[in-house]
Formats: structure tokens, C-alpha cells, sequence
DNA sequence: ATAAATACCATACATTTGTATGGTAAATGT
DNA sequence: ACATTTACCATACAAATGTATGGTATTTAT
């Protein structure tokens, strides 16, 4: 369906999302233009031209800063999904994986929120399911019961949080899945993060 | 902190938020003119300044549509839920808001969707629950399977819908519910959204 | 009672912005 | 080989845009 971009329209279109994603708003011509180098808004102006035939980008005619990305309504839209997490057993978070966007680490994303798309069925019993996307707060220090976010080796899981003596217990909700008990002076252990909500879009299982 | 924004203001602010979240850009001096009426950009102009007198946006000087929201993060909008509706048996819609929910901006809610929280559990098998907001668009037709609220003799509920030849039936995932039957001639019934996304929050649970 | 803030209006102006047109050179396709 | 696409340049222009300034009437503080 779409066409390839060459390398030079893929680099503009990756600034587009780049700018649109991180700083809120669009590019003018100009704007463009000054980050290529470029001694004129018409070269952006012919790209765009060719970006949008090959259907990646949608313009708005007159109007400034005018530039939709078409691909992007298939995801979920404003806010890129940082990865895959394991409600279930631990799953590797691949940042790329979920969003054409860039790359956010969790590292880089603002300190607010940030979002993950859950996998595995152990939090069944907590109305949460594989495909649901669960908002993630990495400001609140966890309190027994709450559901969090967890690294450990690498890998990450949603789980229930309790604290105990001298260490840290994840439980699903899900009997099949073993309770995780983790020693507090395991240092590759970390909490991400506080689950304050889930969100959950419809369109495709419907039918 | 933050000083009260006056009613226009207000108003004013929240046509940003739904413009920077809803279609993206935010925008013009001219755009927030004319949706307001006003037959000049100046005074818009003037509001964006006090606006940002009292910190809610920041102006990027000489920058068209250089308006940035300073306050909330930015994943969440707050958005009103017009009432309550039966998973189960029917409830009446109460025609204020009965509340606001922060809404992930994920969702993406059209302009044109709605809010309703769900009361009952007849679509536990749908993985929606007593509680939980469903953001409803009106303005597409129901296919069958599909998730709808429905309103009939000023009772509204939440169902799977599935159409027939002479009537239309409403379905709960919970086999403690009997469809709905309803003849196609039966006047008072009106399909009134489709469900597009759920969302919960898991702040109240927690504990 | 007086000052300050609010909520509009009008006009004017320099920039910004998108667009159109024409040109050059290299790479690519057929 | 010839046409097309790509990738830049330059100039020109109308419309959009943000800003400045001045004015009027009402409401809200002090």
C-alpha cells in the first residue's frame, strides 16, 4: 500500500513525529528547514509533498503547521506505549516493539506517567487483561496491596505488591501463577512504578 | 498557587485542552476567535495573556500556535461522565454530569463521544465492571456483537447487540441476565452509542 | 470612591507561513 | 536513451499570524 520513503524523507518524517510526539506541536516549513540546514522552506515544502503521495503524512492546506500522521491512529495516540509487560510471567520490556515512535527508555520519559500494554492473564482476578494498557506512575511509593510495575533481570511484571520483613512479594491474582518473593537486598530488584489505571480500546475485538 | 481563572477563561483554557488533545495542534489566535465569536484576535490576545498571567499556559513569543499547558501531566483529561448505566438491569441517565474522570489521553475520545459509568455486572464476561467509564460514540452504526448502550422507556443499559430479522436483541455476557428482546416497531428503543473503550481508575481499590 | 481587573472592540504593522513557479544537478527507472 | 524521481536552490506573493496601541463599558477589589 504505502510506499518506501527514501532516507532523506524517512529523517524529516522521523523529526515530524519527533517533534509532534515530544514537544506537542507540528513544525512550520521553517522550522524544518533550520534543522536540516536547508537555505529554503521550498525543499521541506517538496518533501512534504512527497511524504504525503506516499501517504505517510496528511497536509492541511493554508494552514500552519497543518501536518497529521496518518499511521499514527492505528496505536493508541497521543502518548507513545513504552513497551510489553508481563502480568504473568516476566516478559522482556522491548521499547520499539509496540509504537513505530521512537524509542523512549523509561529513563527518558517525563517523570509524570508513562504507559505499557499488558501481556499474560495473571491479574485476571484484578480486571486486568493481556492487550489492556496500564498507566504507570513512577512517583508513588507503593503500598501493600497496590498493583505495581517491577524490574527485575531485565524483565517486568504487573503485579500485586506486599512488604514483608526482609523481603518484597508480587502476587497474581491468578492462582496459576506462584507468588514472586524477592530478598530487599537483591539490588537488580526495582519498582517502576504504581498502576493507576487501565484503559482498554474495544475496536478490535468487536464483530 | 495558581490564581482562579475567571468563567471565560476558563472556557477559553478548556477549548485549548480540547484542541491540543483532541485534534493535536493546538491553535490560532484566529481559531479561538471565531469559535468564540469574537469578532477580533486582539481579545483573545489579551485572555491567552492572562491566562498565562495566572500559569496555566506558556506563550512561546512571535511562535504561531506557540501555546503550551503547564499544568496537569499531560496524560490525563478531565472530562465529565453524564451518568450512570445498567449492565444489568436498566438505570436511568442522569442528565448533568454527575462527575469527572481524568481521562488517559490515550483514549482519544472524539469530540463527539461520551462518558457513562457502569453499574452492575452483566458484562463481567466482557471484562467491564460496576464502576468502570465507557466512552460511548454515537455516531456509528451498531454491528452485531458489538457493545451498545441502549436507551428504552428512558432506561439506559450496556449490552452486546445483535440484530434479527424482526427484532433486535441485547445481550449480556453474564448468564444471570436474559437477553433483551425488543421488536424492531417498539418505539421508545434507541440504540445510543457504541462503546468504544473503557477505562479504570485504580485509585480507590488500592489499599 | 477610586483603582484595578475584566471583557470586549477597532486599526495598524512586521513577520511568519504556506504556496507557486522556475531552475539545476544527480540518481533512478525502463 | 530518455523520462521520471529525487534533492536541492532562488524569488515572489497572498494570506495567516502574533503583536502593539488605543478605546469603551462593566465588574470587582480596597
Amino acid at each position: 500500500m504505502q510506499k518506501e520513503l527514501t532516507a532523506i524523507q524517512k529523517s524529516i518524517l522521523d523529526f515530524l513525529i519527533d517533534q509532534i510526539k515530544g514537544k506537542g506541536i507540528p513544525p512550520t516549513l521553517a522550522d524544518v528547514a533550520k534543522h536540516f540546514g536547508y537555505k529554503n522552506r521550498a525543499t521541506v515544502q517538496q518533501h512534504f509533498k512527497a511524504i504525503e503521495k506516499k501517504g505517510y503524512i496528511k497536509k492541511s492546506p493554508k494552514l500552519s503547521r497543518g501536518i497529521e500522521l496518518t499511521f499514527e491512529d492505528k496505536f493508541f495516540v497521543s502518548r507513545p506505549v513504552l513497551g510489553e509487560v508481563a502480568a504473568g510471567n516476566p516478559l522482556t520490556i522491548y521499547p520499539d516493539a509496540v509504537d513505530t515512535v521512537q524509542l523512549p527508555t523509561i529513563a527518558k520519559m517525563p517523570k509524570d506517567s508513562f504507559l505499557l500494554r499488558v501481556k499474560g492473564d495473571s491479574l485476571k482476578d484484578a480486571y486486568i487483561f493481556s492487550g489492556d494498557i496500564v498507566i504507570v506512575n513512577p512517583n508513588l511509593d507503593p503500598k501493600n496491596g497496590q498493583i505495581v510495575v517491577a524490574i527485575f533481570d531485565d524483565a517486568a511484571v504487573v503485579k500485586r505488591f506486599y512488604k514483608k520483613r526482609n523481603e518484597i512479594e508480587l502476587v497474581s491474582e491468578n492462582p496459576e501463577y506462584k507468588p514472586i518473593v524477592i530478598d530487599k537486598k537483591y539490588s537488580s530488584f526495582k519498582v517502576v512504578g504504581i498502576v493507576v489505571g487501565i484503559y482498554r480500546s474495544m475496536n478490535k475485538k468487536a464483530g
